[in-house]
DNA sequence: ATTATAAACAAGATAAACCTAAAAATATTT
DNA sequence: AAATATTTTTAGGTTTATCTTGTTTATAAT
């Protein structure tokens, strides 16, 4: 069994794994706030429990059985976002710190009820993937809103920018996750978008704006 | 701020603190599966940061501090125990040790939030009170189920026995936390009981399972 | 008063996660 | 290719938290 700081080694080398290139020691030291000397120490470690494949100064990966924790304590972290901005009303720049506390929680049981009750979500506040129990990651057909066409129908699925003056702004506007947008019109001036938000109020908003909401088209 | 084996050592003291008498060393550490010198260093340690009264061979006491800290503890575990049950539909007994795990979570807001997701409730699923956000301690009007009058109309809060058996017994029955029972009648011979679960199912159950219901009058 | 029990102390073990400083391997520049 | 720079590892600690055994001291019971 994993402690707490390994899980979150492994999570760090999971999201440092973009490209199937090797990750690096000093890479895995500035995202853990730790020296590269303490890293080494703790992918020794890793190594001897088999979660990462490791040669000595040619950074590592993961390992299958890794890849399936890495999996889990990402599936586990973005299962408890949702629960805490759906359920609990959080804002999504709140979430994060609990989430990173909860995603430590170790239940079985409790992961299947929580993704049950939470209706199976695909994606978390931030638009990112949850990975399923087997740890596959679903493939969501997200494009920024800039991208859709006139008349189309689809759902706000997240967002690529999570400052809080941004969040406050989509909030004054009813642009919360879920809600469901019909695309009115488009300025061809300024590229702005005038939105039918839940079928109801009519919106502008800016291109770069709309380049930061991410949507799901229906159907 | 408290580390989770103190926060865990500082709870233990709280649950065997019954009656204003000190709390023994040797009680602690049986709780605590740990050897009474271990305890006495934790006792040293929780003194310094004045959390507990510590007097040598006298046993100890909690401070307003410590007391606080604990009720939080204990607010928590038990929130979570109801989220638990009631929102994920866990059985009692599997959720214990799932919110020894939740109960260190640190977040004010978090819990603030889960409370009014809850309803804001003043027991959990073993009927045992919730303390407040300020530390107070509710006072419910339980009674066991067999202290009744004939005609009440009550709500099941919890149950003082725990077993498997007992519970899925009372499963069937559809006896379960929050579900209004009005008593029918009672059966002389035996003292067992009619009632009446929310209103349309009629059932008879034994005085001896009547004692380990507990149940709030309403009005 | 003697004995038994309980608790405390002393000294140290263990484990996890760090650190600094120096050495070694790899990469980059000339 | 050699020299230099960068990255990574190793060696040898430190810190913190918690627990242990063995011994001594205090309190309680006979």
């Amino acid at each position: 069994m994993l402690t707490y700081t390994e899980e979150n080694y492994i999570k760090a080398i999971y999201h440092l794994s973009v490209d199937n290139k090797a990750v690096r020691t000093n890479a895995i030291s500035e995202v853990m706030q730790t020296k590269p000397a303490s890293v080494s120490d703790m992918l020794k470690k890793l190594s001897e429990k088999s979660y990462i494949h490791y040669e000595k100064y040619q950074g590592v990966s993961l390992t299958k059985k890794g890849k399936t924790e890495a999996l889990q304590v990402v599936r586990k972290h973005r299962l408890w976002e949702v629960f805490l901005v759906e359920k609990l009303s959080l804002n999504w720049d709140e979430v994060h710190e609990i989430a990173e506390q909860l995603e430590h929680i170790q239940s079985k049981l409790l992961i299947e009820r929580l993704d049950s009750f939470l209706g199976f979500p695909t994606s978390d506040p931030h638009g990112d993937p949850i990975p399923n129990a087997k740890g596959e990651i679903p493939v969501l057909k997200q494009i920024p809103l800039c991208e859709t066409e006139i008349g189309m129908l689809c759902k706000v699925m997240g967002m690529k920018e999570h400052s809080a003056a941004f969040l406050q702004y989509l909030d004054k506007l009813g642009l919360n996750i879920g809600v469901s947008i019909t695309v009115v019109d488009r300025i061809v001036f300024d590229a702005s978008m005038e939105l039918k938000v839940n079928n109801k109020k009519t919106t502008v908003i800016s291109y770069e704006v709309a380049k930061n909401i991410l949507v799901s088209p229906l159907n």
